[in-house]
DNA sequence: ACACAACATATGTATTTGACCTATAGTGCC
DNA sequence: GGCACTATAGGTCAAATACATATGTTGTGT
């Protein structure tokens, strides 16, 4: 999140909580995926503000699934190895609705923030 | 951070990380102040997105001077008990001028984010 | 047929961040 | 003196994220 990379100069990132979490129903509302799908797809989403961890993408997924959030069923007809292919609910588009407005909220809480910022001689 | 209030709907609240720190810095940027004045300053900032953990926020400031991104000094002049006034360095600036950046990206990720979620039929 | 890389899912554990709770002490007021 | 308010501080727990490792399948090259 912030590391000094030179007296003066600080890098820092700033992200929003449980990001995958709205990332991957966004997508998943799009059509239904695959885990290692997610995996290739979400950093998209991201834009390396930070990097996606696949152990608690799988755990999120089933987690999500426990919920009713989405569901899935085993896909051995394509090839590779056998995928689980994760769909959107209708509970998991009501999920995502709200998502949207907290960060509809969000993106307002940044852009009060950075004009109060800009009000000063900088 | 979220919590389904009905079957169908649910209050979800998206916050960025540690947004705390460069709220302080902000409201430290304008004018020297001590950590209880802060406390009442700050969720001006965060607009309920989240309420503020005053012992957190102490431990925020200690660890900040630490790191030489604040300064203080005990003011015992005005009337009420004691107080620590921490002010910004120029470390500090910096600090604050990378924060800045840093959640003009993650304003940018959010604007995507939605965008893509308003271009499907919704 | 075999080795090997890539695909795919999963678990274990440590660290960081944030939430909740309690403690302590000075000051102003009635 | 008792009480609310100002002010700072520490302890502890749960949630979120990071880092590491395990395991099996399939496709490709030789």
């Amino acid at each position: 999140m912030r590391r000094q990379v030179a007296p003066g100069t600080w890098e820092v990132h700033a992200r929003v909580e449980r990001f995958v979490e709205p990332v991957v129903l966004l997508l998943l509302s799009e059509r239904p995926m695959h885990g290692y799908e997610l995996l290739e797809r979400v950093p998209g989403l991201l834009r390396d503000e930070r990097r996606l961890d696949l152990g608690n993408l799988y755990r999120l997924l089933r987690s999500l699934e426990e919920e009713g959030i989405v569901d899935s069923e085993w896909d051995s007809g394509l090839p590779g190895p056998a995928k689980r292919v994760y769909r959107l609910t209708d509970a998991g588009r009501a999920l995502l609705a709200g998502w949207i407005g907290a960060l509809r909220d969000a993106r307002g809480v940044l852009d009060a923030f950075i004009a109060r910022y800009e009000v000063e001689g900088r």
